[in-house]
DNA sequence: AATCTTTAATAAAAAATTTAAAAAGGTGTG
DNA sequence: CACACCTTTTTAAATTTTTTATTAAAGATT
């Protein structure tokens, strides 16, 4: 397993030869990976290297226990190949979904199974200085019940709200320490190599790795939670951009003399266009004496949340359709921006206040049609994600793959 | 010379060591194009191929007439290194700059030096249908004066306004014929691959190659000419988006109920932060009465133009220097969007309107402290382009080269 | 000025990869 | 059901590349 894990530094007193021959295991493992078991003729063909120096690396794999043989692919008028694939025992990830309210962890398997009930745990950010400690115990405790190897934890993968710089590993926004971060500290801790990324990111990760945006080149990936965010990938790379906080779709500036907003500046997009948007447009509709079943919920004496608003919309509400609809043209005012600057083939929109569909996706076609160049406009399909919960834990586990196989 | 001009179809009939052989070849060319002469050494380590294999693709390159030895380089503390860097006239490209009022074009050698004047043609894009031929006739001719040998010429590179797909070759904005396109009939009719793109994008690629964008990964270009155009390099690469268009940030919309923009929408940054708008600005604001030496220009007849306005900002003339503001705290506006999207270390501003320097560049931080994340505008350096007027043939034949050598 | 250290180029030896050819295993057809 | 045809795998030979050692040249040190 060490030819996963060796650092650069070690790498770079490898001969060439070496570092070329542990490259290319790293392609192989990474291919297998993402793609699922293949034939040595398949690998050789993608990977660029002949059958007879592919079939010694595998032998090789073989041996280390990291894939096998996994019976015969169907033939297309030929010898049937043998299939090559991880073993599903190789290699484990750790992927932790930190949130505002909580924090999830899974183990997944080279197979990108999820071998441990995905834990979740009640950790609300804003009341905690440092909850890595918190986070660090249900961690121990995850691997140890779930019984794996202990070497055989090859990396952990962490997602976070808020600006993550994820070449340093610096968090900022939430429970940012003194010279230290959860990454570095986990880092340490675990003596492994340790990742982590801005939610919206990893969300982005996932689709272009699991969901929608799988073999696409230029794909945004917007999310509407209570804030606004996205991720990006271009080029077929998820854009991070010079200090890891490319994306800040919430917080371009859109209304003039807007609403405050959480970060500090007024009339920024998620202003109009998010999950509290909406609450806020519904509150203040209800409080004007609007006619609507969400008044139901306000009697009860219920918080009101964009989930409550969209299932009203859902089940017929006029109100909560309406208030829905506003916020969907300011998002396509701003996705008009998008669409002009990056081009993009797809967006995909994630998120509770996405499951609105169509009462989002009309409105924003509308402000489309309204604000963008048509031959622009054209180009660009919008669709409704179709990642499950667990997305992030997915994306997670995919960052250290990318990070730990990648050249 | 076939090892450069050879097309993907005969390159996939090599077997796998001749095409990794050729593809050698050409990045040895390539990074001697844009790096000028280095030692066997230098290659070897930045091309990661061991010094015997550089030494005799060098040899080879050297009996083909492509690169010479060019003396001896300065010595590290010992045995000083023999320099290999292109012949001068090893190869020849074309470089057409098309823009809305003429065309400019010049040969350019193997060593980026412009060999042969640099000729301009007075051809107004909106009163022809069709200049394909005119433009044609002055490159034949431009050819045959400049005296290289005919095999020599070994790509043409084109840059126009508008909507631009580089990939088919296809120009929409202007003179767009059915069927075809200035691209594809010049590769009709040279039997020679040409290469097109838009012009705010070969700007970015002239920055990128030979101005303050080279060595970035993350920069912005943008253009203030009478319109505003915009490149990006992200990732180290040009971005085209998914069909060629992305970089239409003239045309985000900005200003709810705007003036009409060319395009046909309403309300776009253009209207606002551009060339034209500082003109627009400048007669509604002599109309209404301001004092200002701008007056003297309409009353000698004269046509106002963005040049003007800015001569009299740089002489102190407070009305332009009043105007000039105005435009930088919009564009500044639009900046603030692009940095909190994309997050460039650099933002390059060119063009005409440029030329205001400070009286442009102080309102637009005015605008970024205003509308931007501290900690997000505060990774991004704003300057001013340095490049000359024929930045854009230099950035044409960048493309060739790119395109070309490019694996 | 002589010697040592560092770097570059070259030549020979060793290792690795590719190519080519043959074998093996399937599919489809007359 | 034999036979042609196709594709994958295996094997061996040929080729290429890398490594190692050597020589040459320049700068640093004593």
């Amino acid at each position: 397993m060490d030819f996963l894990t060796k650092s650069e530094k070690v790498l770079e007193q490898l001969s060439n030869v070496e570092k070329k021959k542990l490259l290319l295991k790293r392609r192989i493992v990474r291919y297998l990976y993402f793609h699922g078991s293949k034939s040595a003729a398949e690998i050789s063909k993608k990977l660029k290297s002949s059958i007879p120096t592919i079939t010694t690396i595998i032998n090789e794999l073989i041996t280390a226990n990291v894939i096998t043989e996994q019976g015969q692919g169907i033939s297309s008028g030929g010898r049937r190949p043998i299939l090559y694939g991880l073993q599903n025992n190789a290699f484990y990830i750790l992927g932790i979904d930190i949130s505002r309210l909580s924090t999830k962890m899974a183990i997944l398997n080279s197979k990108l199974e999820i071998i441990t009930p995905v834990e979740s745990y009640s950790i609300k950010l804003k009341n905690y200085s440092n909850p890595i400690d918190e986070i660090y115990q249900h961690a121990i405790n995850l691997i140890e019940t779930s019984g794996i190897k202990p070497n055989s934890l090859i990396g952990i993968g962490i997602d976070m709200p808020g600006l993550v710089d994820s070449k340093s590993g610096t968090n900022y926004t939430y429970f940012n320490l003194k010279n230290s971060s959860i990454a570095l500290s986990f880092q340490e801790k675990f003596k492994l190599p340790v990742f982590i990324e801005n939610d919206a990111k990893i969300r982005a990760l996932a689709e272009y790795r699991y969901g929608q945006a799988k073999n696409t080149k230029n794909t945004l990936i917007i999310h509407l939670g209570w804030n606004l965010g996205m991720g990006m990938i271009i080029h077929g790379k998820l854009l991070r951009g010079h200090s890891g906080f490319a994306g800040e779709f919430g917080h371009i500036p859109m209304i003039e003399n807007g609403i405050l907003c959480n970060c500090g500046k007024q009339g920024c997009l998620e202003t109009v266009a998010s999950g509290s948007a909406l609450v806020r447009l519904a509150k203040e509709g209800l409080s004007t004496g609007k006619n609507s079943t969400l008044n139901n919920i306000i009697e009860n004496g219920e918080e009101l949340i964009p989930k409550t608003i969209i299932n009203a919309a859902n089940n017929g509400d006029q109100f909560a359709i309406s208030i829905i609809s506003k916020v969907g043209f300011e998002l396509g005012k701003g996705i008009a921006i998008l669409i002009q600057l990056l081009n993009p083939e797809l967006i995909i929109l994630g998120g509770r206040v996405a499951e609105a569909n169509q009462y989002l996706l009309t409105p924003i076609e509308q402000a489309l049609n309204h604000y963008s160049i048509p031959k622009l406009r054209n180009q660009t399909k919008i669709v409704i994600s179709k990642l499950g919960v667990n997305a992030n834990i997915l994306g997670s586990v995919a960052m250290v793959i990318e990070n730990i196989f990648e050249k």
